[in-house]
DNA sequence: CGGACGCTTGATGCATTTCAATCATAGTGG
DNA sequence: CCACTATGATTGAAATGCATCAAGCGTCCG
């Protein structure tokens, strides 16, 4: 149901990661990194599963065995502090890995947010192609460093003060993702839902959508449906992802 | 004037970085990566550069020629959005990997928040031993995991809702750092100005004063000198770094 | 058609931000 | 060598924005 356009593979020819360059400058869109030749190298250790919404895929702690790269769908990483309360870490797509472990067990869990398709391929099957392909690791380098400026780019929205400024950094990574290949202006889909996004830009539910809607009212977004958005106004959306503060304030002020 | 213990290299043998296992199970603390061949190769590529206090190391958006291994000192990764406010996305220590680009920019600033003394290895020659050296790639796939993990719990710091929350993880953080290697229980230093702090836990300055001294008050924490804390109480530093609401609130209540 | 779930909306309290002034510390020059 | 000034840190008081509690509404699936 996620449109995920100008990508070809069926769910066949193997799995798939893409980034943005590292030294080597680009378009400034995320490009695949994989040859035909090592996506069906990777195939042979790889097998496909599904995942229907809402599947728990691993569990933070379980035994790490295997790795996994997104064919279709949305994946949520994340952690559950002892008093229940959820952090997402995370939200993964096509062409992304995940599964990261810390001395052989996982460091959160995953939940397939949509219907997933995805390539499971087992820790000793990778780590054997690894030692021997210097050219497909230094791709999972690329990879890593596209992950990590991700991460870091999540904990740079999660420094914001103030709910607009989160959620219009939200937008911005989203449309980031579903605008990637061309550059048309076309309306969002929230795969996700709005407690997900809650738990991803550390406000509360109710936060959240009082934000979507004073978005929605300075005319920045437009809601077809709870989940088909459209972007109206680009600058002021990073206009306000970049005015940390309370600044908006200017206008308007009630009399005491 | 860091006390970093433990580590024999007097700025010699060449560059160095450390990570906690990635799929073997190791003691859970980081352990070096690279071997004697691996960090004189390394070494023949690089050039040994210091920076004093405050220096800067780079901007964002400068052209990323090179890449940098901290031998001592720390350094901060930082951006600063138009509005003058500050985002530290890292600190970085001896062992630590620096340098981050995105198609040929590096993807924030940094600086030195001590006196530092680091390893600067050019692009393109390091680009060169990877692709030659499996193994060398497999050591700095490790440390990026390593990297993307210390980026997801900082995330996850930020996560917090409560100023206590976030200090008594960013304790725990730092703790973490200069425990590694002996389990004793010594004092920390605080390399870090409250400013840079605040900047790292998404907090104002004041709140961040106001919470060390809560800390202190409950108990937690010990200041020796501004710059100088003992942790009193792991417990309860665990204990506010995992209940992230306000629910501290039961036990040690003051009288109305 | 009914129930459950997800989402919206309202009212209140509190924590943190903000503004502002004071206090330490360290670094500097007389 | 000590006073002096910048810088960093603390503390206080007021205001604001978010969390929380609580109810009402829409929608999807059984």
């Amino acid at each position: 149901m996620q449109p995920r356009s100008g990508n070809d593979h069926p769910l066949a020819r193997g799995p798939s990661i893409a980034a943005i360059g590292l030294w080597q400058g680009g378009n400034g869109a995320r490009a695949p990194l994989l040859s035909e030749a090592e996506r069906a190298r990777l195939a042979a250790v790889a097998t496909i599963v599904r995942f229907k919404k809402k599947a728990q895929i691993y569990r933070e702690g379980d035994r790490a065995d295997a790795v996994f790269n997104i064919v279709e769908g949305v994946v949520k990483a994340y952690r559950t502090l002892p008093d229940k309360a959820e952090h997402i870490g995370a939200f993964l797509f096509a062409d992304d890995l995940f599964g990261l472990a810390e001395e052989g067990r996982y460091v959160n869990s995953a939940k397939a947010v949509t219907a997933v398709t995805a390539y499971r391929i087992p820790v000793p099957a990778l780590s054997g192609r690894l030692q021997g392909d210097a050219t497909l690791e230094y791709h999972v380098i690329c990879k890593l460093c596209h992950e990590l400026r991700e991460a870091q780019r999540h904990a740079m929205l999660l420094g914001f003060r103030s709910a607009l400024a989160r959620l219009a950094a939200f937008f911005q990574l989203l449309a980031q993702h579903q605008t990637a290949g061309n550059g048309a202006v076309q309306e969002l889909y929230l795969p996700m839902s709005r407690s997900d996004i809650a738990h991803y830009v550390g406000l509360s539910l109710e936060a959240v959508s009082r934000s979507f809607r004073a978005l929605a009212r300075r005319g920045v977004l437009r809601f077809r449906q709870k989940r088909h958005v459209s972007v109206l106004d680009r600058g002021k959306l990073a206009a306000l992802a970049a005015e940390n503060g309370r600044a908006g304030k200017a206008a308007g002020r009630p009399a005491p």
